[in-house]
DNA sequence: TATGAATGAGAGTTCATTCAT
DNA sequence: CATGAATGAACTCTCATTCAT
């Protein structure tokens, strides 16, 4: 592994667990056994090398959803797999909501984080609104739909660390991330169920 | 106000804005007008000053939840009511989901907001599995109900930077956050009818 | 000696001596015994501590030029005194002319030299210009008799590093600045002796 | 032309420019473009560059003033071609003065620019002793004289950034030139005719 | 209570320089 | 000759904190 992939991954570890601010270049280059001076050789400066670690995965996210909307079955079942997906994506990559959470709150990458989510979210809203009549506005509009959703998601990753306290398991054991799924999943069908009654289609 | 209380409102105001680790008691000192030796006499050091900041807002929160959950009417009616007032709560105090965001996920004050829920969890699962048999275990299962509504509510504030560039509005005015609270209480309806059909009562 | 006072005499000494770029905020506080980050509390940074040591040196300098040019006497012997005034002022600051010698040649602070020197140099324009017509304008203008006194007198304190090479003796000796100072007082006398014979007065 | 002379002319302008000490050697090697690397490859380190960079100067200096000094003509007439010479080679070599004019201050390079003009300057004393007994000593000696115009000469470049705010025009246009030259040629002749009346020949 | 001055520790960053290729 | 990568040292500057008053 090159010098500057071993600092985007003990950069990615860091910010995740430690916060942006609260990690110094230092220790990501302790962590990763590289000269302090070689990370600005590689990412000019701290800033811009947290703009690399999400660069990474916003690169491997799109792909990733866009993979699993694109794919065969009806709305339903891509709805589903999506949210598979994306639960799946986010224990897999455990740093990438836990900077986003961090990030996005702070507002200081927000431009770059909403330039990459925005194509994606537009993706959802379409589709969406297409197959279901009762999701092109109102009380269930699609983007209220996905904006719930992205938050019944993410929000169970960035609160792990306080959900370990509420629940009495390791909220990102596997077992605890099935039950997540379908609890997730049923919640969908009952959603999308409501929205066929009034009046959609598959 | 005294000189405490305008540094709480000013550490208030810039940790939510800025972030605990990127605001410096110079700037707290500033924006309040007091002498930056004066934070430390108060509040002996800066991380004691965000605990006195949370534990405001927790004690605030507290009244403002359990009030809500206590009152009159039917589970229904009442779990309308937490989302309606949990949704104002936010909206009236922008800096406290901003600051629980970031502070959540780096996992520093992961204790003490821990500490703070956990009660307020447990009433909410307790009255939920009570009132509805299906809520008691799976993928219905309270805990996992409320982690969800959790999400959906706190995320649209913790993303609302984000939000504005994926909506075409201001997500936190009075009109959206109205359309919001309509469509939150829309899906409590949908769940809680999906509940009570598979064999729970009020 | 306050804190702030012994920094800029130590900063003073070692800009002079070894040039702005070349001093370090360590050794300036090292020189003076004070803590590194005290010079920043001070003067919030490297250029402001050069401008402020400078400043000094001009509200000085102000005054003893302006005095011996304000006395009593005919033109030439406030001249007479304007140069020995001067030499002796450069001789008791000697890193007054290693600063601005830098610093003007790098162009980074000539602004302010300038503010500082268009009043005084005007001043003694205006007097010249006045005294003998032959300086209003042409080879012997005003200006330029200025600008030549100046670069000898100056000169003479910037390169004395070079003219202890080339002179047999120290060039800041008492002995040396008085041979010095005949030596430019007698030109000043040549010179304004010409002055007068081609139709000018005292 | 090779690498490097190109890295030459590029430390000679940015020194002059910027200074010595605030020139990085990644500068030069962008100004030329070049490999950082290459700059130490051919110059071994920065200092060593700088002192290329002077030689260069000297040669061309040394050959200039020698030639202009040892043609025909009078005293009298070689010393009015000197200062001609000398002010164009200041004029056609801006970054030269500029160079001295900080090294010699900051009295790193004094010995390599002392060793260089002690010749010349000997050259000129020597000469100026020998046509007027006048100043073989005193307050006219050769050393002093020679001292002032050569201060009279290199302040006006020196401080070329100053004057800029003291007279009206640019002082280094062919105009500003040309009217120094005729100022320093008339005080030239004024000095001489002095000599000369004190009892000397040409 | 309140403050100006002071401090130790350490931040991000830049530098001239080296080295393997 | 030339280069991209790498490094140790040092830089300016900022931080939370302390203390005498």
């Amino acid at each position: 592994m090159s010098a500057r992939e071993k600092i985007l991954e003990a950069a990615d570890e860091l910010f995740g667990s430690t916060g942006f601010d609260a990690t110094t270049t230092r220790e990501i280059a302790a962590a990763c056994g590289v000269n302090k001076a070689l990370i600005h050789y590689h990412f000019k400066n701290k800033d811009l090398l947290l703009e690399a670690v999400l660069d990474r995965y916003y690169e491997k996210l799109g792909q990733t959803i866009l993979g699993s909307l694109g794919g065969e079955g009806t709305i339903r079942e891509r709805a589903h797999r999506l949210v598979d997906t994306y639960v799946d994506f986010l224990a897999a990559n455990r740093s990438f909501s836990s900077i986003i959470q961090k990030e996005a709150a702070a507002g200081r990458h927000v431009d770059r984080i909403g330039e990459r989510m925005v194509p994606l979210f537009q993706t959802g809203t379409t589709m969406l609104a297409e197959a279901y009549p009762g999701a092109r506005a109102g009380e269930m509009a699609a983007e209220q739909l996905l904006v719930s959703f992205y938050g019944m998601v993410i929000s169970y990753f960035a609160y792990s660390n306080v959900l370990e306290h509420l629940l009495d398991t390791d909220p990102v054991s596997d077992e605890a991330l099935a039950v997540r799924k379908r609890h997730l999943c049923r919640l969908l069908d009952v959603i999308l169920d409501s929205l066929e009654q009034d009046g959609g289609s598959a």
